[in-house]
DNA sequence: TCTGGGGTCCTAGGACCC
DNA sequence: TCTGGGGTCCTAGGACCC
């Protein structure tokens, strides 16, 4: 803990549906939930005009639907959020160079790292902050936290949003914290919350009443010590800005169980090459391959073999991630098959010393051109050029066809037109065109 | 209303070595 | 013949976050 609020946390508000109200104008005040669209699917982020029906984050789909049925449910654009992403992160980076983004729409950032840092004038600098971002990403709006320490500065960005922010006067922080309850705190789940409610805290106050052994009895060693501090605002934890990747991952949920070990096969196998792509793209290799199933009922595992020496040869990869699941239980089905490979290194083993195995070409990889299956892959809320109309949105397709609003961020709401899904004069617009999507 | 996908960190038990 | 303690690595699962 600093003696100055020179840590700040950034949350851009309603990340995935802003991005997607500021580029179809007709959903501009409406509500909108980007999340998975299929039977199966969850909510990723809600509007705030969705989440005044109260659907929320990690809501089943089919609950968010039925609370809130006129909502738009579109399926994300990453393309363009990691756009908007990159301008802000940008934007972090003048204020200081160390800054440690946590996902696409949150970021910390050590004000005290830059030579020219002034503590005095932190409010302008925010407020200075607030407008750039919402002029150079074209009107989305940020929350934002400055306070002594990490974790203050993230509780502070959470009280006055959205589109506001909160500095925590040093010397405040305990005052600040004393009435919270204890599932403000970051990591303080539902288990967590209903440990320490046996144990008679509700509230950070309360929380400070128990004892370290008490915490750490109830919760572990490293969970009782972290609460134990931080609810008495004590957190040391430095801006990291140059963190390495510990693992990478695919899973795939599919839309009905699968039974069929062929079936489940094919499947681990394009999981596997996706994993080796993507560790390659990193330049990266691993030693320890885990192929996770979820059952029909919902029952998840793991199984893990740790190779001799690490790895990014598709074939290992996915010979490893076969032998598992020809070992694993799948009667009754699966509804989740996943691969990662974790104790990464950026080393990459030198293919001198394994001539018995050398690298083949990549087998083609599972990729699929979205023109070449354009009637099946038509998900709502893509970017779509028509030869004749101009660009639009996909508002939603089945039955061969497919509807198009056509507006964009700079023109006003459009009008809507169907066509076949195989229309030749429609296709895919924005960057997703150039390349493939991942599925 | 029926549970995504990508991660991180922690714990506990067993194997193995000294 | 019985019994040590410490350290490291591996595996599996759980909680949590966005």
């Amino acid at each position: 803990m600093r003696a100055t609020a020179s840590i700040l946390h950034l949350d851009l508000d309603a990340f995935f549906a802003a991005v997607e109200q500021r580029d179809k104008p007709s959903l501009r005040g409406k509500p909108v939930i980007v999340g998975g669209v299929g039977g199966r699917g969850v909510v990723s982020t809600a509007s705030y005009e969705a989440r005044r029906f109260g659907v929320r984050s990690a809501m089943s789909m089919a609950e968010a639907r039925s609370r809130c049925p006129h909502a738009a449910v579109l399926s994300g654009r990453f393309d363009a959020y990691r756009a908007a992403s990159h301008v802000v992160m940008d934007r972090l980076r003048e204020l200081s160079p160390r800054v440690q983004p946590l996902s696409l729409d949150e970021a910390f950032v050590d004000l005290a790292a830059a030579d020219d840092f002034d503590p005095d004038s932190v409010e302008e600098t925010v407020a200075e902050l607030r407008a750039d971002i919402e002029r150079l990403t074209d009107g989305l709006t940020c929350s934002v936290g400055v306070a002594s320490s990490k974790f203050l500065a993230k509780i502070a960005s959470e009280l006055n949003k959205p589109d506001g922010h909160f500095i925590v006067a040093p010397g405040s922080e305990q005052q600040l914290l004393a009435p919270m309850r204890v599932s403000a705190i970051p990591g303080v789940g539902p288990a967590t919350t209903e440990r320490l409610r046996r144990l008679g805290a509700e509230t950070v106050e309360q929380l400070r009443a128990l004892s370290l052994d008490e915490l750490s009895g109830s919760l572990g060693n490293a969970s009782g010590r972290s609460l134990y501090q931080l609810a008495r605002g004590q957190d040391d934890r430095e801006v990291e800005s140059h963190r390495e990747a510990k693992s990478v991952s695919v899973e795939d949920t599919f839309p009905v169980d699968i039974a069929d070990r062929g079936e489940l096969e094919a499947v681990t196998d394009a999981l596997a090459r996706t994993v080796a792509r993507r560790l390659r793209a990193a330049g990266q290799s691993g030693r320890t391959i885990t192929l996770k199933i979820r059952r029909h009922d919902f029952e998840t595992h793991t199984r893990s073999t740790t190779l001799a020496a690490p790895t990014d040869h598709p074939r290992t990869i996915t010979d490893t991630a076969m032998a598992l699941l020809r070992a694993a239980d799948v009667t009754g089905g699966l509804r989740l098959l996943g691969v990662g490979v974790s104790g990464l290194t950026d080393w990459v083993q030198d293919d001198l010393f394994t001539p018995e195995s050398p690298v083949e070409e990549d087998p083609p990889p599972p990729r699929h051109s979205l023109r070449s299956r354009a009637a099946a892959s038509w998900s709502p809320g893509m970017d779509v050029h028509h030869a004749e109309h101009g660009d639009g949105w996909v508002w939603g397709s089945g039955l061969g066809r497919v509807t198009v609003r056509f507006e964009t961020r700079e023109t006003p709401a459009g009008p809507i037109l169907t066509f076949a899904a195989d229309d030749p004069a429609l296709s895919l617009a924005g960057p997703a065109a150039a390349g493939t999507v991942e599925t």
